[in-house]
RNA sequence: CGGGGCGUAGCGUAGUGGCUAGCGCGCGUGCUUUGGGAGCACGAGAUCGCAGGUUCGAGUCCUGUCGCCCCGACCA
């Protein structure tokens, strides 16, 4: 096809909107591709469509391979979502709404139940296993703070997909299936990412997988190590250390250290009193305990104590993962007031009385308080800790001989350089955006809606299921981000809106001339042609290519006078004179067409 | 929900309580111009987010309200 610029519905901003902040954002506004309607929520101009269909292509070119395309409504029933607990799970982020009878309704966040359901009316036997169904639709969630532009919407496209099994091991399959499906799909998308594993050790090696786009306004930061680990960060769990000798450790001594409620505080003043032969002591050598209030789904309250070492702050997003389905929120000043044996700034897991030393926090402590120590706090190392009485802290306390926690807690922050747990190299850490999640979800939705078969004994047996999301919308701002420059959108051939972007660069007929039979010469050869045949100035017409995107640029000008067009390719840069005789041809070899 | 910032023409913005709200881009008409965001002339386009209030007089001050952006909380 051929597309002119002077009557397209397009228009450029020669400014950047003030309300963008990314990059993706900022270009896809000014290039005209979209245009923010509302916080989170975007109107597609007919370049950006185009992109997305392109990429919402081969995302269906490839889950083609596995499973098949369906449609369900965006609109749907209260019902359904009830009977899986969602209605009210799922909280806030649905968008709910009432007919003209007052029946309830959503707007489809995610649509398990109604997959779940198709399943459960056609299917009745483990013969019609297994199953993959998707597919690419709008799906709406009132999001807390929609930001970054297209990255993160209240509307948005996606390539959801379900497998259905009749066995653990089937559910592996098709696992695996949307694994490798998932990998073709943004190889050719051409995006730099990683696989990360999205859930904490707990559950095991690969019930849940998350496929990060490398870019530095991603909103999920992961580790890498150059052996090939990676993970989210929330979900890295690091070994407990190895048991250490302490035998040749004092017993624990209590000093007086007024007016030390911060880590710093307290080694400046330890530094001072009690100096010690092999160095100054540092913030790494004091055990600190941070206290949270955590509110458990019943809605019952219970503090928890967490010890760290002094030089590591507790990471909220990795806390939030680890107490989950708790919520876990700082101590207030009337928390405190309520525990009494919590002294602020001066917490720690033993009490000296009558000389001895004995437990305080966890089993011990006088109203119990859960008690749980970073991996680092291994059996037999040593701290400078709080003495649990205001202005006293306590030296040499040993874990395993003075105190014994609850149990291991991994929410230290994670620092460039750390240890991989796998012991495969330091670790980097990095910041991606999600576009791909595949999740093991189990027989959850199954149970709930009554998805049964027979299996091949003539027993009823409740289906496993995989939930698979792409979030195709998102991949356009996604690929927009890693690829643009300073002059603007930069696609790769296989996603951008056309495939050759021409420009008449000079006002004469015969350029004019020149660049139609050209246009129509490639048109034929199946590429698909922008022709920018504005009476804009020449300049107006470069910067707008550039900031157009479309990967090869030919420029028509007064090269035409010996015989030549010039053939710009957009990522690069490098420019090259074409014979007009040859220069279809040779543009149809390079940038595409059927 | 907490913190910070901002609402003036399609976009970007200026505007000590005092004349008819200014500028750039974009838009229309005409002439000139055409290889890196052209020039001249004329022109259209704004109930200054909204509602109250103070004042002889409010874009400007006060109160309320609505909306937007950023950081955090929350959330896939």
């Amino acid at each position: 096809m051929i597309a002119r610029l002077s009557t397209y519905f397009a228009r450029t901003l020669r400014q950047d909107p003030a309300d963008a902040e990314v990059p993706s954002h900022k270009w896809l506004v000014r290039a005209g591709y979209v245009r923010r309607v509302s916080p989170g929520l975007y109107s597609w101009l007919p370049l950006g469509l185009r992109v997305m269909r392109r990429i919402e292509q081969i995302v269906r070119e490839e889950m083609d391979q596995i499973g098949f395309e369906v449609r369900f409504p965006a609109l749907l029933p209260r019902e359904p979502y009830e009977q899986t607990n969602r209605w009210v799970e799922y909280g806030p982020n649905l968008f709910r709404l009432k007919d003209r009878k007052g029946a309830d309704y959503l707007l489809g966040p995610t649509h398990e139940e109604m997959f779940t359901l198709m399943v459960k009316d056609l299917y009745s036997s483990y013969k019609d296993l297994p199953l993959i169904i998707y597919q690419i639709q709008t799906k709406f969630r009132d999001e807390a703070r929609p930001r970054a532009g297209l990255l993160r919407c209240r509307e948005f496209v996606m390539k959801d997909s379900y497998s259905f099994d009749v066995d653990d091991a089937g559910l592996a399959v098709g696992y695996a299936k949307h694994r490798d499906a998932y990998i073709k799909i943004f190889d050719r998308l051409g995006l730099e990412y990683v696989i990360v594993n999205a859930m904490s050790g707990a559950m095991g090696g690969s019930a849940s997988e998350e496929f990060l786009a490398l870019c530095d306004n991603g909103e999920d930061t992961f580790v890498q190590s150059d052996g090939g680990f990676a993970a989210n960060a929330e979900a890295v769990r690091f070994p407990v250390a190895a048991p250490v000798d302490a035998a040749g450790v004092g017993p624990v001594q209590v000093i007086d250290t007024p007016g030390t409620g911060t880590i710093a505080e307290l080694v400046e003043a330890v530094n001072a009193a009690y100096p010690r032969a092999e160095g100054p002591w540092q913030a790494a050598d004091t055990l600190k305990n941070v206290v949270f209030m955590l509110t458990h789904p019943d809605g019952a309250k219970e503090p928890l104590v967490v010890g760290l070492p002094g030089d590591r702050e507790v990471d909220l997003k990795r806390l939030a993962a680890a107490v989950d389905p708790a919520v876990a929120e700082p101590f207030s000043p009337e928390d405190f007031a309520a525990h009494p044996a919590l002294v602020k700034g001066y917490i720690g897991p033993v009490k000296v009385a009558d000389g001895r030393a004995e437990q305080f926090l966890g089993e011990q402590a006088p109203a119990r308080v859960r008690y749980l120590t970073d991996p680092r706090v291994g059996e037999g190392t040593r701290w400078v800790t709080g003495a649990n009485i205001a202005d006293k802290h306590q030296l040499d306390v040993v874990a395993g001989r003075d105190f014994t926690a609850d149990g291991v807690i991994d929410v230290a922050e994670i620092r460039e350089g750390d240890p991989a747990p796998d012991g495969s190299g330091p670790l980097r850490l990095a910041r991606g955006i999600e576009i791909g999640h595949i999740f093991q979800l189990g027989r959850k939705y199954a149970q709930a809606l009554g998805l049964e078969v027979l299996d091949r004994n003539g027993k009823l047996v409740t289906v496993t299921m995989g939930s698979y999301g792409v979030g195709v919308s998102r991949l356009v701002a996604t690929i927009a981000e890693a690829t643009c420059d300073d002059k603007g959108l930069c696609w790769p051939r296989n996603v951008a809106p056309f495939d050759v972007h021409i420009v008449i660069a000079g006002k004469g007929d015969d350029q004019a001339r020149a660049a139609e039979e050209l246009a129509a010469e490639l048109d034929r050869l199946g590429v698909e042609v922008l022709l920018d045949d504005r009476s804009a100035s020449p300049g107006v017409k470069f910067a707008d290519a550039e900031l157009l995107g479309v990967p090869t640029i030919v420029v028509i000008g007064r090269g035409l006078a010996d015989g030549v067009v010039e053939l710009r390719d957009r990522a690069s840069g490098q420019t090259a004179n074409l014979p007009v005789g040859e220069a279809a041809a040779r543009i149809a070899a390079v940038a595409g067409g059927d």
